[in-house]
This record gives structure tokens, sequence and C-alpha cells, in this order.
DNA sequence: TTTTCATATGCAACCGAGTTGCAAACAAAA
DNA sequence: TTTTGTTTGCAACTCGGTTGCATATGAAAA
């Protein structure tokens, strides 16, 4: 585990440090979903400085190495990019599920945004879909 | 046109204040699509403080006059409700398309968010999708 | 029209999320 | 071990949004 993620870290050219490795071990383990920026802190018991993490996810972002999804009430949150997301660009295609119970917020990776004709004129770049609702757990 | 505002207000249980209609002209004569605060308080030349535009959307969103709209950069939207729309629960079940070039947020009320199948146990409650892309005046 | 009363407004102060500049601490390479 | 460039922590700040309270105002009663 801890050689999974000095190796991931030095793929991106990034040095190792207490920081990165804590957070990157936290999104390598967590079965909750995504991560929100909140939840990092809390579960690195404010070991970091606020900065230090926003920086952190900041970083992460820009190589790639995770990706943020948008929710319904307006927070960000982060999860692991599969193996196929390069710096920057994301295979971020999928549906994401915000639990009205537990509030994890979930990547659906097996289910596609579906195509959708838009009217005269409008040129798509980028689709976004969030479900809410209850997840299998809380069910 | 001023009749249309205040029977609208009244309609709603209002009573008919400056701020409220002026707010209310502006969603119905809006062209660019959804409006966000920020753009209410430049129109109104800063006319209002900003804490009564804030209550005015809040109330108006409570109504069901006027629905919120979720934007891939984490800003909050709004725009009208139709007519079908009753206080507090949105047909809102359209596609909205956020233009990268000019900015705006647009109701497809043309376009319904496609159903998906979900994994076994989620359960869904609502669905939102947001398209960014270039807008067909800005193509 | 005037009076009354609930409601809406404006102000000031506050809160939380996120950002920036800078000096100190640290990882990696020499 | 020394050097050097990067990362961290702190303090201070910005920005969007909220709250409490006194004043102003709309609507309904007299």
């Amino acid at each position: 585990m801890d050689t999974q993620i000095d190796a991931i870290l030095k793929k991106n050219q990034l040095s190792v440090t207490g920081s990165r490795k804590r957070i990157l071990e936290l999104f390598l383990t967590s079965t909750g979903g995504a991560l929100a920026h909140g939840d990092i802190e809390k579960k690195t018991g404010e070991k970091f400085d606020r900065v230090t993490v926003y920086r952190t996810l900041q970083t992460f972002l820009e190589k790639g190495i995770i990706h943020s999804i948008p929710t319904v009430d307006n927070s960000v949150r982060y999860a692991m990019c599969k193996e196929t997301c390069a710096g920057g660009h994301h295979h971020d295609n999928h549906v994401h599920f915000v639990c009205s119970v537990c509030s994890n917020t979930i990547c659906l990776d097996t289910v596609l945004i579906p195509e959708v004709k838009l009217p005269e004129g409008f040129q798509p770049e980028e689709c976004q879909m969030v479900v809410r609702g209850v997840c299998k757990d809380c069910h």
C-alpha cells in the first residue's frame, strides 16, 4: 500500500510528503464514495493546515490523480480517477449519485451519461449528470 | 406588464414592494437565460441591499415563482418557473445549458432529462443534467 | 383618509469556504 | 552533509451568503 502511494506520486513527478501520502491514502481506502474537503480535514484529524489540504487537492486535480464531482448542494467533492485518466483531461462521462440519507457521493462508473439531442445551434462540450436519491447501503 | 407582475405577487400572497416588482420584472424580461444573484444586483443598479436581493430570491424560490439551476462552476442561478410549478415542488426535469463563451445559463425546456438505469439498490428521487458548450447565439 | 400592525428593508456585524504572500521546514539531488 | 527548489503553516484577506435588530412600508381596518 505504502509503495503504491509512493509510486503514484512519483509517476506524477510529485515529491513524496506527509500530507500528500496521507491524503492519497484516504482516497485509496475510502469506501463511502467521494470526499469533500471537509471530510479530508476531519479524517486527517486536523493534522494538516486547511491551506495544505486545498493545495494538495489542487495539485492532485491538475495531475489527474483525482477528479471533481458536481453536487446538487453546491459543494465540491473529489474521487480517484480511473487509470484511463491523463493529466487535466478526464474520462468522467459517468453518472454521479448523491445519497440523501448518508450524503455520500458515489461514482456510478458503469452508468454512462446518455446522449441528448440539443436544439439547433447548441454545441455541447461537456456534460454532467447528478442523481439524488437513496443509495444501496441506506436502502 | 405591471399588472402581470402585481398579479403574480398577489397570487402568491406576497405584498407588492419595490424590490419584488423590480426583481420579478428582471426575470420576466430576461432574454439571456437564467440570472445569478450578481446579475440581479448589477441590473438593479445596486438600488437594493444585497440582503434584500437574497431574501427576495429566497421568497420567490419558496413560492415556486423561480427555480434554482445547478451549474458546473458551482454558482447558483435562477429562472422563472413554468405555470405547472407549484410552491416548493418543481417540474424541473429539463436539461440546463451553460455557455462557455457568454456564460449564460439557459433552460432547454424542450430537452427532457433521459431516464437512466441505476445499479441494483439505488433509488432515484431527483435528477439534474447540465451541458456545457457554445450556445446558439455565440455559435 | 388616518391609524394600526404585520411584514419587508437596510444596516452592521458575522460566518465559512477558499485564496494569497511570505518565512520557515523539508524532500531530493549533488 | 550541503545545497536548492518545493512544500508547508501561518496570518491576513476576499467573497458569497446569513442573522439580528431597528426602521420603513404595504395592506387592511377604522
